[in-house]
RNA sequence: GGUGCUGUGGCGGAGUGGUUACGCAGCGGUCUGCAAAACCGCGUACACCGGUUCAAUUCCGGUCGGCACCUCCA
């Protein structure tokens, strides 16, 4: 049975969805004004290994990915600048231009790392009406004020507000939110609608309320949930940052125009590191998936390197570790390769051997230990079949037993057999010289010979 | 200030009240014509101080350290 940490409950829960053939999942995207660096994909790989695990466990995963495509300001000072106006500027477009650059972006690398695609994308420009209509809502039911620059949601009409998060509001830091919008009137109190100043540029423009406006940032979530999926949903994913501002806000708004808890189970990631410093613009230390195929290191390495970790754990990315990973990547494709290899003259069976699928997701049931499933499935590299091997295919997408992949490695396996027979005749007869030869013309190529038992396989070097 | 996380062998990283994962790197060995990132073996780690216990890295308290969020960053 499939146990997750719930940040609701702060604990370990059994995760039984309303109904396993859809299970409503909602996983907060990216703001699309940039290149999604390792940090913003480490999310996404997580949520995808837990797509992967749900429908190991027979369940079917009906999953909504939001891309944040209207601009939003990049610091709570007046002088903040909106994000995709910026990135217009920089790049001399159009926001609207900036916005699909960058999801055509993402959606590339999202196929790069091999991740399930959701059900549905949603562009939150796609949602503005029911962004409206939820704020109307919201309006109809008390729970908002009006400024002059933009409609509040007035948290201290939600009791529960502080609950999710477990925030102490008396303590809680105001400064700069403060300076902001002195009309607020709680320091927790944000903006469901904002209006468009006259004299301020922003592309984005919706007329509602009687002027040009665009929805709050923590609106589209909300919208498009109730929408696409209708709330309660069964799970809600998202970056550990989220709890205290983004996901706080949208439980108190869903449930101020909706009257309805918006998720059963609230699941948050850790964030990543770079050489022990946090990922950010300003420290320059942001690497893409770019990055790392410049490196020579497959977004597959990557993905590895991360499921050694937890996802609940901070992790702390170096090209080191990351090498450390490729290597146990390697091993294990070699691994795969020599049963590959043996296969193709062998029967074999066509389901995973029961009892490795049991204690493989026995422990990814565990709150997705995907690091104790690595540390399982190392300890039975010798012994797994094929069919094995396509269970951790299907699990990890380590892109090692793929049916592309195999369809290559037959091709591979069709040229090199004869060389693998001629290189062991010549060892037969002692004919060392043209043996090397043929070998060290192979590892040009990046492949080896491994004798074992009598038997030689090709390999990756 | 508030909230939360965290301190495990050279590095990374699970986990557990007593048999001490796993990977990378290293060392030793085996196999081999020679090799090999193939196999075998080795390292006896859990910040510090108290407490509970027959027994604590694992529970409790404290100390010190690191980190994140509260700045529209996953």
């Amino acid at each position: 049975m499939l146990k997750l940490y719930n940040t609701a409950s702060r604990q370990l829960e059994p995760f039984s969805p309303e109904n396993p053939e859809k299970v409503k999942i909602y996983t907060c995207g990216p703001t699309v004004y940039s290149s999604p660096h390792l940090g913003n994909f480490a999310a996404y790989l997580y949520w995808d290994l837990l797509l992967r695990v749900l429908k190991a466990e027979g369940m079917t995963p009906y999953r909504v990915l939001n891309l944040t495509d209207v601009g939003h300001l990049s610091s709570d000072a007046d002088s903040g600048e909106d994000k995709l106006e910026k990135g217009a500027k920089r790049e001399g477009k159009t926001v609207w231009e900036i916005a699909d650059f960058y999801i055509e972006k993402f959606k590339s690398d999202f196929k790069k790392l091999d991740l399930l695609e959701p059900e549905i994308w949603a562009r939150a420009t796609d949602y503005i009406p029911a962004s409206k209509s939820l704020v109307e809502k919201l309006i109809d039911n008390g729970y908002t004020y009006e400024t002059s620059d933009g409609v509040y949601f007035d948290t201290s009409k939600f009791p529960a507000y502080a609950d999710f998060a477990r925030l102490d509001l008396e303590h809680l830091k105001t400064g700069a939110r403060v300076a902001f919008s002195s009309e607020k009137r709680n320091p927790s109190d944000f903006a469901v609608w904002k209006f468009i100043q006259p004299g301020e540029s922003h592309a984005m423009r919706w007329d509602f309320l009687g002027r040009p406006g665009y929805p709050g940032w923590h609106l589209e979530c909300s919208a498009i949930i109730h929408e696409t999926l209708a709330e309660p949903i069964d799970l809600h994913a998202g970056g550990i940052d989220h709890i205290p501002v983004h996901h706080t806000n949208e439980i108190a708004q869903t449930f101020g125009a909706y009257q309805k808890p918006l998720a059963n189970f609230w699941l948050h990631c850790n964030f990543l590191k770079i050489n022990g410093e946090k990922i950010s613009k300003s420290l320059g230390n942001l690497v893409t998936l770019d990055d790392l195929e410049k490196k020579g290191f497959a977004p597959a390495d990557f993905k590895l390197w991360l499921y050694q970790g937890h996802y609940r754990s901070e992790r702390n990315f170096t090209w080191n570790d990351l090498a450390a990973a490729r290597s146990r990547r390697r091993k294990w494709l070699n691994a795969y390769l020599r049963q590959f290899q043996q296969a193709t003259s062998s029967t074999t069976a066509s389901e995973p051997s029961p009892d490795f699928r049991a204690t493989l997701l026995e422990k990814l049931d565990d709150d997705l230990n995907s690091a104790a499933a690595f540390a399982y499935l190392d300890s039975s590299l010798d012994t797994l079949t094929l069919a094995d091997w396509r269970l951790i295919e299907s699990l990890f997408a380590l892109d090692l037993a793929s049916a592309d992949r195999d369809t290559e490695y037959t091709a591979l396996n069709q040229r090199l057999t004869p060389l693998l027979e001629t290189r062991n005749l010549a060892r037969k007869t002692k004919d060392y010289a043209t043996a090397d030869c043929l070998r060290t013309d192979l590892e040009k190529q990046g492949i080896t010979f491994l004798d074992k038992n009598n038997i030689t396989y090709w390999q990756f070097l």
